[in-house]
DNA sequence: TTGAAAGCGATACCAA
DNA sequence: TTGGTATCGCTTTCAA
């Protein structure tokens, strides 16, 4: 059932049952609703594409997700703020087109998304340090919010990102302050916005107490589990080995667990995990008690925050650029403990 | 740019240059080319509404992926499944239309993308052992392929499934083989059609040494890591705990491991774990050694080729229903041994 | 081999 | 308060 169909029904132009559904106020009550009941009877939906090109919008919104072709790997995390973002997009009547293509295909990808008008806007995801794709962006006029931040622009633009600085930084401190003083650093890529704030929050915790950073207990790399386990066997097996690990990932908390109980340590007691960590329940015990102890964020918040921010700015796409900070959660559980010598 | 302005520029009609940048063969080839390199050079690319409202086509698959509000998580093994099935469309010149949504909402959502006209066609993800989308799908006349299958239902229909049913049947006699008998199974909610079919593999392969199952070491529930710990630990506390456990997911293997270290036994040794995974390299220890022993199967292909199907079947809509079944592969691993009693 | 014009299904402007 | 009609940017039929 198209339009016309239902007006010829109706008895109607296609203009009033148009007016009618939606929402103009010129149309008699009496008139809309008879509309509205014939409309719901029928299962009437307008057809998007007819829609958009009357209109000029797609009521898409695109998610570029980078697939990096040498690792082979998903991040999980991005299903969580892909549902986040999605309901956002379902309560505004938007669609949601995920692409996820290698970082080579990145500009072509978007190039394409902004020529053929497939979406209205796109949320950036995963932001390098300094990231190419915002300026990218900007010249070709597309409305975007990037989840994260790209910090050695100068640029402004729109994003919403966790405080990452703050999250390590208290992290660290909240370590310090149980005695702990030889503290590692798990992290993401050096290249990830994100890991370098945390690396920032992080040190900045160890000047503040007048300590000074070891290179050799912080590494950074892809957040596997075999990551945090081959680094954590490294670190322990060393002199002075660390009393505490601080890491950005739970799946590489997974192998650093693992090492220091191979190495016959006991994780919570010779050795503390402190975990970046999702509000992902899958490693939450039963009863509440954490496992690890974790800096929590809400990714799937972030993504809704995000998808909420971009939907604003293609209404109004004359407002100045917004920024949104979320701060993290300490939750203590289990992994954690004072620092025994 | 569009076709109307490029066409004027070439001096040519907006019929020959349509038809010469679609590959038509009634176009001059030394016109074609003009035309290909004006569209190059000018990033000519035709608006996706307009071509769909054309051709009736929108050009668009749509994932719908339920997500239950009861348990608040995304399965991050739909990522993978997005990521193949991503590169087929991407290769097809198709989009993917991402929606998350509350399986009460789930309904609603297929008569609105099939009414508007969004999508071309839909994956139907996480099917139940007799699943409702199916029949709705097939009242629609939308094209779908199921990633899995639907177990009670009779009807024929289009699905790529893995082969759970021999997968746990060789898992399970493959600890038989190294003396095991008393061997756990922890799997996803009976309601799933993957989770019945991996206990039928199980049982079928008990029933073949003569052995039957004890429901007592048989557990159904969402496969978090919690679950594989609480699991473990009940089972490994009572009488006749079991040696072995046959665990449905990653995730929950890492729970499981926790509770066998935790009760003093030796992962590998007094008790082993084999586990289902996908071919996520996550868990993976360095140099190829898997810390697991495994049931693999590549999820990403699995989506990849019921993209590719589903691709097949919108091309041509008379082709008889199809139907992959893969096969998943057995891998060794650290975490399993010999029965020792 | 090329072009004119109708049509896809909505919205929105201008009249009545 | 309602309707006629142009328009969005393509594809496709029919004619030349």
């Amino acid at each position: 059932m198209n339009l016309k169909e239902l007006s010829s029904h109706l008895g109607l132009s296609q203009t009033t049952v148009s007016r009618a559904l939606n929402g103009y106020p010129e149309v008699n009550e009496a008139t809309r609703r008879r509309v509205r009941e014939a409309a719901a009877t029928h299962g009437y939906r307008p057809s998007t594409r007819a829609k958009g090109l009357a209109t000029g919008r797609s009521f898409t919104i695109g998610h570029i997700i980078p697939v990096s072709t040498k690792h082979e790997l998903v991040n999980p995390i991005f299903a969580e703020i892909l549902a986040g973002a999605s309901e956002a997009y379902e309560n505004a009547g938007y669609g949601l087109m995920l692409s996820m293509v290698s970082d080579q295909d990145e500009e072509r990808t978007y190039r394409d998304l902004a020529a053929r008008g497939t979406v209205d806007g796109v949320i950036v995801h995963g932001p390098k340090l300094s990231d190419a794709r915002i300026k990218l962006l900007q010249d070709l006029n597309l409305p975007f919010v990037v989840h994260g931040r790209s910090s050695r622009l100068v640029q402004d633009y729109n994003w919403v990102d966790v405080n990452n600085r703050s999250a390590f930084n208290r992290a660290t401190g909240f370590l310090l302050d149980l005695g702990h003083r030889r503290i590692a650093l798990l992290n993401g890529f050096e290249t990830m916005d994100f890991a370098m704030r945390r690396r920032e929050g992080y040190s900045s915790a160890l000047k503040e107490r007048g300590l000074s950073s070891d290179p050799t207990i912080i590494a950074h790399d892809e957040m596997t589990e075999s990551f945090g386990y081959d680094a954590t066997k490294y670190m322990l097996d060393a002199d002075q080995p660390p009393t505490a690990f601080l890491v950005s990932s739970i799946i590489s908390a997974m192998g650093v667990r693992r090492a220091i109980e191979e190495t016959g340590r006991q994780l919570g007691k010779e050795t503390s995990v402190v975990v970046f960590d999702d509000d992902l329940s899958y490693f939450r015990n039963a009863g509440d008690i954490p496992l690890f102890t974790a800096v929590r964020s809400s990714v799937r918040t972030g993504g809704r925050i995000a998808a909420e921010m971009l939907l604003e700015i293609i209404r109004d796409r004359s407002i100045e650029p917004k920024q949104t900070l979320l701060e993290a959660q300490l939750t203590v559980g289990m992994s954690t403990g004072p620092a025994l010598n």
